[in-house]
DNA sequence: TTTT
DNA sequence: TTTT
């Protein structure tokens, strides 16, 4: 009872958002988001990078997969958790995601177009900051999602 | 680069902390650390609790094995990390865990009185909000511990 | 553009929230929160505390009003805004807010009952997180609340 | 006791840090920042911008006013402290700090870069995550800083 | 006083 | 698999 879970991310997309639409019309969206931080190890710079899978649901997944690309910076926050999936062969696995509850694009205004001719995308979304206003049941989070 | 990698849980001991010594000296403690949240689901009351593995290292080891209880109620501050290893079997597996970087314990102040005579210890740790101020190397957080 | 604008506390009611209904029918509460901290100075114990000055708008002020108390423990989320007004003298002032987007009751079952007979509150309140899911508009924000 | 007061920000710096050298030696820094958040209000694209006055104190002062400077895009995580000081006609009047505990630099590599032949700087900031480990006592916090 |  |  009574607790907190709360994750605070600012990465790199390693790969372009996977948008998948479930029975029930319900959208998810997943990508790989590195965190690296640097340091020093006997006078040499070592740079340490971390890769979280990131989940998304409903009119959040929809935002993201418009927005998002590989290689954007943002900031990302929501709550751990930990789901068990069978593999190919049958054997039960553990994964950790981060089911994001709402994120913040950050970088430059060239991080905010798109293609090749840069041109600046349609909707306004410098700020978008999005909180997921659906309320996310278990019966969803808990489908069996081949990620 | 330039990331920010933050998890910050409240949240109860599920173990008394399990403590270890490193080669070289080097202090690991860990335990298992339980948030809950409940909602509503067809109006009942439905509780969900997630699990997370909370690794201390050095300083940070020592003062929670000292106070940190099973039951107890802690504020945890710390970054992801996920590690792979080979099981028994020498299948390759994955864990995510939480390395914190400094924690509070929450509560009343029974809480902070230890065994059945409810004797206070002797250290005020009413605020033990703890800095670790040691600088963590991987070679230390990659080793392989067998937790 | 593209900020991030987060406040985390832990601490301990000061009053009752004190609750106001502007016109239009939008209810604000507030209340003093008090966040301690411990340390050594020469050996000794010191303690200081911080007052925070917490703001909580509609639905968020309803359920604060009806669960939360002076001495309680409470997790508060929110943003900081600082605001403008004028004292009896006419003379402007700043007041720094922490305007709140969610809690969670944090501490002992005790805490969660009411009255001097301790009778548990009807409502289920034990992992009251919520979410502020009311767009706050600043033509709420900014009106000349006498805090 | 047992309290939790953390600030976590992202924005822009309104001015260059600016710079004092106390007695004694302790060295401290300032500066604005600003965090925007922009929203629909009737159709229309509003921008609010809030402002928060940062303080950073000794090691970490030293390398604020090193790498950060007017317009960089800045994560900083702190703690609020309000004081009080008397201004020019006597009068008691507050303020409202963040107490900056670490910062990393986001933003482009050309952000990193100094002066107008954008040279590269000789150190490596990229990922300027620096924890401030040293004590800051109330002794320093509370000098009459005429900020 | 920043940024988009 | 990102970014610098």
């Amino acid at each position: 009872m009574s607790g907190i879970n709360k994750v605070i991310l600012v990465g790199h997309l390693g790969k372009d958002p996977e948008v998948r639409h479930l029975e029930g019309g319900v959208t998810v969206a997943s990508f790989p988001l590195a965190t690296s931080e640097t340091y020093n190890k006997d006078g040499k710079r070592v740079e340490q990078t971390e890769w979280h899978n990131i989940v998304l649901w409903r009119g959040l997944a929809e935002v993201a997969s418009k927005y998002l690309q590989k290689g954007k910076l943002v900031y990302i926050e929501g709550k751990l958790r930990t789901r068990s999936f069978e593999d190919k062969e049958k054997v039960k696995k553990y994964v950790t995601e981060i089911v994001a509850e709402n994120f913040t694009m950050l970088g430059r205004k060239s991080d905010f177009e798109q293609g090749p001719s840069a041109t600046p995308i349609a909707a306004p979304v410098n700020d978008t900051k999005i909180e997921d206003e659906f309320t996310i049941g278990p019966s969803d989070e808990n489908g069996d999602l081949p990620f």
